[in-house]
RNA sequence: GGGCGUUUAGCUCAGUUGGCUAGAGCAUCUCGUUUACACCGAGGAGGUCGGGGGUUCGAAUCCCUCAACGCCCACCA
C-alpha cells in the first residue's frame, strides 16, 4: 500500500491515542527492571500551556524510551486542587455573577461550586494533556484531593504533630488582606514602586520612614552599634513629641542597621513588619497590634486614625507630623518593592498571626537510623547523591535555600482544601482526624496546596494503604519539572516524603527551562507574544511541537520557541513520511515482517548505512541514558535527512535491497518514537509491520555492524559532491546532463553505483576512459580524480589559476602538518592515534600535490 | 548586596576529557520539478568563537580579568 503525499496529523492523531488507550498501551508491562514518573499535576482549573508541553513532551520521551527498552513503566497523571488559585478564580466568578463574596454565601455552598468548577475544567486540562501524545496511565490518574490523598495528608499532620514537629504560634506572618489569608514567603512577588520618604525628627535623631502610618507605638530607636553619630545615645531613654503626645523612647543597638541607609536610625513595629519582629524578639520588646487584618488603623491605637485605611492614614499621619514641625523632609523618588500575594494581587501588610507551622530545625525526624532534623535530611540525601539533580549547578540553589530556610508556615485562611485536623476546646488543641466529641470545635483554616504535593511521589502509588505499586514503583525514578519550582516542590516532596515513607521521593531531577519567545521574553497574554500549543498542533502536528521544543534546548535554560521553528520541524515530520512513502511504493510482496538480515550489508552502500545506524543506535542509547535529548533527537534528525534520504535511498535507487532499506527504516521509526510517537505509529501500521510501534523494542546496538569499512562509499559520496562543484562552477544546469570521465583506482565501486552517480550528479559517467575532448580536471583525493569533458572553449589561464590557488592551498596544509611533526613535543606530548593520523593524511596531502602539480603542468602545455 | 547562567554566521543553536581547515537548521543569493518529498533537491556567500591577558607543542574549549544581557535569592526602616 502507497502512503498519502503527507501525514495527516489532525485525521490520524486522535485516532492513534484512541486506540493506545483502548489497547491498555499505557499500562505497566511486569519487567524486572522498573521506571516510573509522576507527572508534576498541572492546576485542575488551568489550561495547557507550553509550560506544561515541554514538561509533558520530556517526561513521555523518557517514559516511551524506558518502555521500549523493556523497563515495566508507570507514568502517573494528575491534577492538582491549587487551592489559592482555584478559590480566587471561582470567588471572582461567583462575584461577578451574583455580587456575592464567600462570606455571604457560606462554606459548604462556595466548596460546592468550586467542586463543580474543577470537575468540568479538569476535563480540559486532561484533553489538552492527551492530545500532546502523553503515555501515561490513566487507569492511576490523581487528584490532590482524592479520598487517600486527604487520607494520607490527615495521617502525616497527625504524625508531625506527635512528634512534636509542627507547632502552633503567634509569628509575623505575610497577611494578604484583600484574600484575608496567610501567604507564605515563596507565593510572594515584589513590585517596584515609587513612593515617599518621610524624615521626621524623633527626639534626639531623625528618623526615615516609607510607613508613619505604622508609627503610633514606635518606642524603640534601632541604630548600628558602631555608628559614630548615634554610639553615645546607645540605652538612653527620652521622653520624645510624637502623633499624638508624647510618648517615651530609648535606644538600642544592633547590628542588622545598614547605617547607609536613611539615616541609619529606625523605630520599630514589631507586629508588622518582619524585620522588626525579629529585632523585637531577639531584645525583648513589645509586640503591639497597630493595623487590623482589613487594612485598618485599630481603633484603640489612635484616637486620630483609629478606623483609618493605611492610605488614609498614612496621609493623615504626616499632616500632624508636619503641623508639629517634625517633619524634616520628604523624598518623592524613593524606590522600593512591595510584597504582593502573586495569587491574588493583594499587597502583604505583615501581621502578627496564630498559624502552624513546621519545625525545619528540630532534629525529631528519623532517617538512617539517625535523629535529624528536615534540614539536614534535606541537604545529606542530595549531598550524597541519592538525589542527583540535574543540571548539578541547581545544587548551589538548593542548598542555598534550604540553609536559608525558616519554619513553613503550613495553615492558610482559605476554604478549599484539606482542612487542618486541629480540633479546640477552651484552652485544649488535639490533632486527629475526627472531631473528639461536642464542644470541640475544627480549626477553620486549611493547609498551604503544597503540603499535599509534597505526599504525591507516594500518594499516587496509593498511599496509605499499603500496596504493591508503592512497594515497586516507589522510589520513583525520575521527576522532570520546571527549574521555577525546585524550592516550592522539589524541597518539600523531599521533606514530606523522606519523613513518611523514610524513602527519597525520586532518584533523578531534570530541570527544564522556561519556554521563551523568540528574543528569550517570558511569554504573556500582555504581551501578546504567547503561543498556544493546541492551535500549533492544530497547524502543525503534535509530534513537530514536540520536536520543536526538545531539539535545541538544554536543561535549566530557557527554550525558545517560535513559529517557524515548529513549521521546520513539521517539514521533517513530513520528510520521515516520505521517507516511508518511497518504501511502502517500492515493496511489492516484499514481506516487512520477515527481514533477511544475511542480507543487509550486501552492497557497499547497505554497509555504509548499517554501519552509520548502528552508531546511532550506539549514540542515541547513551544519550537518552543521560537524558541528553536534544543531542539524540538531533542525531536522528541528521542521519534521517541526510544519511538515510539524500544519501542511502538515492544512491540504492538503482541497486534496491529491500532488506536494507527496510530494516533502517523500521530501526529509525523506533528510535524516533519517544519524540515523534504520531507519524511513526502511523507509518509503522501504514507499513503493514506487526505490532503496536510503541511497544517495539528498543534496538541493540551491534559492534561488527559499527566496525564496517565504508570507505569507498564515503569516497563515492565525495565524488558525486565533486562532480555538482564543477557542473555549478561551470553554471551548467543542474538537469543537463554532462560527460564525466573518471580515472579511479576504486573502478569496481563506480562501475556498480554508475547508474546511481548518473542520476543523482546529473552526469554521463566514463570510468577509466581516455578522450580527446577538452576537459577540467578535478582532484577528490588521490585515488580519484573526475573529469568534466566540455564543448566549448574554457579559460585555462583562469583554470590555472584555480588549480594553482588550490595547490598553494594544500601546500599550506602540508606545511601546517610537518611543522606540527616536526616539533618534538608535539610528537611526545599527543596522542599515538593524532600523530599517526598527521602523518597519513601529510602522505595523502602529498598525494594530492603532486597530481595537482601534474594538472598545472599540462594546462600550461596546452596553452 | 550575594549567587548563577549566557555571549560561536543575519536569526536559533551544536561543538564530548584542549587536537589540527569551527559545524547544522532557518533566512539570504544562484540553479533546478530527476515518478518519496517544493513541507523538496543542488551549489554559493556569510565567523578575528564578546574584549583583553595567561597556561600549553596546540585554546571556541582550561585559568585570570573586563563588558553586555538574562535569571535566582536576600533586603528595602
Amino acid at each position: 500500500m502507497t502512503l498519502e503525499k503527507n501525514f495527516d496529523f489532525n485525521k490520524f492523531e486522535d485516532q492513534i491515542y484512541q486506540r493506545w488507550l483502548e489497547n491498555k498501551c499505557f499500562n505497566p508491562i511486569e519487567s524486572e527492571k522498573q521506571y516510573s514518573i509522576v507527572m508534576p499535576p498541572p492546576n485542575a482549573t488551568g489550561i495547557l500551556h507550553l509550560g506544561h508541553s515541554i514538561g509533558l513532551t520530556i517526561q513521555d520521551i523518557m517514559v516511551r524510551f524506558k518502555r521500549m527498552q523493556g523497563h515495566e513503566t508507570l507514568y502517573i497523571p494528575g491534577t492538582d486542587h491549587a487551592a489559592i488559585a482555584t478559590q480566587s478564580k471561582v470567588e471572582g466568578i461567583i462575584f461577578k455573577e451574583t455580587g456575592q463574596t464567600r462570606h455571604d454565601i457560606g462554606r459548604e455552598n462556595l466548596l460546592s461550586e468550586i467542586d463543580k468548577f474543577v470537575k468540568q475544567s479538569q476535563e480540559t486540562i486532561i484533553k489538552q494533556t492527551m492530545k500532546m501524545g502523553t503515555s501515561c496511565s490513566w487507569d492511576h490518574l490523581k487528584f490532590t484531593l482524592d479520598e487517600n490523598i486527604s487520607d494520607a495528608v490527615l495521617e502525616t499532620f497527625t504524625n508531625l504533630f506527635n512528634d512534636d514537629l509542627i507547632y502552633r504560634k503567634g509569628r509575623i506572618t505575610n497577611w494578604d488582606p484583600n484574600m484575608q489569608t496567610t501567604v507564605s514567603d515563596d507565593e510572594l512577588e515584589y513590585l517596584e514602586e515609587t513612593t515617599d520618604f518621610y524624615y521626621f525628627q524623633f527626639g534626639p535623631v531623625v528618623i526615615g520612614t516609607a510607613r508613619p502610618e505604622t508609627k503610633f507605638k514606635d518606642e524603640v530607636i534601632v541604630v548600628h552599634p558602631e555608628d559614630e553619630r548615634y554610639k553615645h545615645l546607645i540605652g538612653e531613654t527620652f521622653e520624645v513629641d510624637w502623633i499624638e503626645g508624647k510618648i517615651t523612647a530609648k535606644v538600642i543597638a544592633d547590628d542588622c542597621i545598614d547605617m547607609e541607609l536613611g539615616t541609619g536610625a529606625m523605630t520599630i513595629t514589631p507586629a508588622h513588619s518582619q524585620i522588626d519582629f525579629e529585632l523585637a524578639e531577639k531584645h525583648n520588646l513589645k509586640i503591639e497590634k497597630i493595623i487590623d487584618l482589613e487594612g485598618k488603623i485599630l481603633e484603640e491605637v489612635s484616637t486620630t486614625c483609629g478606623g483609618l485605611t493605611i492610605k488614609e492614614a498614612r496621609k493623615k499621619v504626616v499632616k500632624i507630623l508636619d503641623e508639629k514641625g517634625l517633619l524634616v523632609k520628604t523624598d518623592h523618588k524613593y524606590k522600593h518593592s512591595v510584597p504582593v500575594n502573586y495569587r491574588g494581587g493583594g499587597i502583604i501588610e505583615p501581621q502578627v498571626l496564630d498559624q502552624w507551622y513546621l519545625d525545619v530545625n528540630k532534629p525529631n525526624v528519623d532517617f538512617d537510623g539517625e535523629k535529624l532534623s528536615f534540614k539536614q535530611i534535606m541537604l545529606k540525601v542530595v549531598e550524597d547523591g541519592r538525589i542527583a539533580i540535574n543540571p548539578s549547578r541547581f545544587n548551589k540553589i538548593y542548598f542555598h535555600w534550604i540553609n536559608n530556610l525558616r519554619d513553613w508556615c503550613l495553615s492558610r485562611q482559605i476554604w478549599y482544601g484539606h482542612r487542618i485536623p486541629a480540633w479546640y476546646k477552651g484552652d485544649e488543641i488535639k490533632v486527629q482526624k475526627d472531631s473528639p466529641g461536642s464542644g470541640w470545635k475544627q480549626d477553620p483554616d486549611t493547609l498551604d496546596t503544597w503540603f499535599s504535593s509534597g505526599l504525591w511521589t507516594f500518594t499516587t502509588l496509593g498511599y496509605p494503604e499499603p500496596n504493591q505499586l508503592l512497594e515497586k514503583f516507589h522510589p520513583t525514578s525520575l521527576l522532570e519539572t520546571g527549574h521555577d519550582i525546585l524550592p516550592f516542590w522539589v524541597a518539600r516532596m523531599i521533606l514530606l516524603t523522606t519523613y513518611a515513607t523514610k524513602q527519597i521521593p525520586f532518584k533523578d531531577v531534570y530541570l527544564h527551562g522556561m519556554v521563551t519567545d523568540k528574543k528569550g521574553k517570558k511569554m504573556s497574554k500582555s504581551k501578546g507574544n504567547g503561543i498556544d500549543p493546541l492551535e500549533m498542533i492544530e497547524k502543525y502536528g503534535a509530534d513537530a511541537l514536540r520536536l520543536s521544543l526538545v531539539i535545541g534546548s538544554t536543561a535549566g535554560e530557557k527554550t525558545k520557541l517560535y513559529e517557524e521553528k515548529i513549521a521546520s520541524y513539521r517539514n521533517f515530520v513530513t520528510k520521515v513520511w516520505n521517507s516511508a512513502r518511497f518504501a511502502s511504493m517500492n515493496l511489492n510482496d516484499f514481506d516487512v515482517n520477515n527481514i533477511n538480515l544475511e542480507n543487509l550489508t550486501k552492497n557497499e552502500a547497505d554497509k555504509w548505512i548499517i554501519k552509520k545506524l548502528h552508531k546511532l543506535i550506539q549514540n542515541s542509547t547513551e544519550n537518552l541514558e543521560k537524558m541528553k535529548i536534544s543531542d539524540c533527537g538531533s542525531q536522528i534528525y541528521e542521519f534521517l535527512w541526510n544519511d538515510f534520504c539524500s544519501w542511502y535511498l538515492e544512491i540504492s535507487k538503482t541497486n534496491l535491497n529491500l532488506d536494507t532499506l527496510v530494516y533502517t527504516l523500521k530501526n529509525v521509526l523506533i528510535l524516533l518514537h519517544p519524540y515523534m510517537p504520531f507519524a511513526t505509529s502511523q507509518i509503522w501500521e501504514e507499513l503493514g509491520i506487526k505490532g503496536e510501534l510503541m511497544l517495539e523494542s528498543w534496538p541493540v546496538f551491534n559492534q561488527e555492524y559499527a566496525d564496517l569499512n565504508t570507505e569507498k562509499i564515503d569516497d563515492l559520496c565525495a565524488t558525486i559532491n565533486g562532480i555538482r562543484s564543477l557542473k555549478s562552477e561551470f553554471s551548467l544546469q543542474t538537469n543537463n546532463k554532462v560527460e564525466i570521465n573518471i580515472n579511479t583506482n576504486e573502478a569496481e565501486i563506480y562501475d556498480f553505483n554508475q547508474k546511481a552517480i548518473q542520476k543523482i550528479a546529473g552526469c554521463i559517467l566514463n570510468i577509466n576512459q581516455t578522450t580527446d575532448k577538452k576537459f577540467i580536471n578535478k582532484v577528490i583525493n588521490s585515488q580519484t580524480q573526475i573529469n568534466l569533458i566540455l564543448d566549448q572553449d574554457f579559460d585555462i589561464e583562469n583554470e590555472i589559476q584555480k588549480s594553482q590557488k588550490n595547490a598553494s592551498k594544500i601546500e599550506g596544509q602540508i606545511k601546517g602538518i610537518q611543522a606540527r611533526l616536526s616539533n618534538q613535543k608535539y610528537v611526545a606530548n599527543a596522542p599515538k592515534e593524532l600523530v599517526d593520523e598527521s602523518k597519513s593524511q601529510l602522505e595523502e596531502l602529498n598525494k594530492q600535490h603532486t597530481i595537482l602539480l601534474d594538472k598545472i603542468k599540462n594546462l600550461q602545455n596546452s596553452l
